[in-house]
DNA sequence: GATAATTCCGATAGAAACGATATGAATAAT
DNA sequence: ATTATTCATATCGTTTCTATCGGAATTATC
C-alpha cells in the first residue's frame, strides 16, 4: 500500500512545470536534470501524462512539455488513475469460487468494505487539485520567510 | 496500491473467528479448510496476528485460535499494520539530496500532502472495526432475508 | 540540406515485493 | 506412543516495479 514511484516522480513533474513561464515548453531533459530523476523513466511517465490528457508536448528541437488545463482542474486522482491505472484496491480472489467468505459475493462484508473504502480513497484524492498543493507550497515559503 | 492478499485473509480469518462460539478455539488447518485458504500461508499470517496481540492461541492437540480481544477493539487498521506494517505511502526518496522538489525536505509539498493523506488514511482505517463489519454483515443477511 | 535537440515507441533487464510452499521442531491432548 | 496442533525459518516462483537501452520520427536552427 504505497503510491508508486512513477505517481510521485508524475507529481513532482506537474508542480514543475506549473511553476514556470506558460510561454516555452520544458524538456523532458531539463526535467529530468533540475528534479533530478531517472530520464527515459521520466519520458515514459510524461508519456502516459499526455495519453491522460495532463500535459500536451510540443515535438523537435525547443520542443518539450506543458500543462494541458488548468492546474485547478487537475486533481490528484487525476495523476493517480494515469500513472498507476484505476483505483481497485484487492482482488476477492478467493470470493470467485461464490463461498470465500462463507457469503455469497454480493453478500460479502469485505467486500462492502472494500467498496466503501475505495469511494472515499477516491473522493479524498479528488479533492486535492494541482493548484491547491502550490498554493500550499507559497504558504510554506511565505512562512518560512518569515520565521527566518 | 492495493491491500495485499495478507490483509484480505486476516480480515476473512478474524471474521471467521468472531462467529464462532468463544469456548474452541479454531485450528488453523479448519480455517484454511472452510475459508478456501492456503494452509501455510494462513499459518503465517495467524502468526503475525497473534504476535499484534489480536488472537491468542493454544497449542497442542485440541488447539487453534481465538479472539485475544473483544471485536468492538479490533479495527481495521490493527489488522492492517499486523499484516502489511505501518502505513508509510511513500519514501520520499529523491527528496534525500535535500533538493528533489526544488524545495527543502520540511518545505516540499508533496511531502507535505502525503502526510495530510496519511493522517485520513489511517483514520478512516481506524474507524472500522471487526465489530462493525459483523453487523454490516447482518444487516446484509436480514436484507436478503426480507428480499428472499 | 545537414545538424542537433527533442518527443515517441517498444523491448528488455534488474531488483524488489508478494504469494505460496517446504521442512521440521516444540507442544499437548488422547 | 500417537496424533493434531502451533511455531520457526528457509526458500522458491511469479509478478510488479523501477529503470535502462536502442533507435525512429519530428522540428528548429544553422
Ligand atoms: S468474496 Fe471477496 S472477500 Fe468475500
Ligand atoms: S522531498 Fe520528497 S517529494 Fe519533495
Amino acid at each position: 500500500m504505497k503510491f508508486s514511484a512513477k505517481f510521485e516522480y508524475a507529481l513532482v513533474a506537474l508542480l514543475y512545470l506549473k511553476c514556470e513561464p506558460d510561454e516555452m515548453p520544458v524538456s523532458g531533459r531539463t526535467l529530468s536534470e533540475k528534479l533530478n530523476l531517472p530520464y527515459r523513466f521520466l519520458e515514459q511517465i510524461l508519456s502516459d501524462l499526455k495519453k491522460g490528457g495532463i500535459i500536451r508536448s510540443v515535438r523537435g528541437k525547443q520542443g518539450g512539455y506543458k500543462l494541458s488545463v488548468e492546474p485547478e482542474h487537475i486533481s490528484i486522482y487525476d495523476v493517480y488513475q494515469v500513472t498507476e491505472g484505476k483505483f481497485e484496491p484487492w482482488d476477492c480472489t478467493h470470493g470467485e469460487s461464490a463461498d470465500g467468505c462463507g457469503q455469497s459475493h454480493n453478500l460479502c462484508v469485505i467486500n462492502q468494505f472494500y467498496t466503501d473504502f475505495k469511494t472515499t480513497f477516491i473522493d479524498l484524492l479528488k479533492s486535492y487539485t494541482l493548484d491547491r498543493l502550490c498554493n500550499s507550497a507559497k504558504n510554506l515559503k511565505n512562512l518560512s520567510a518569515k520565521v527566518v
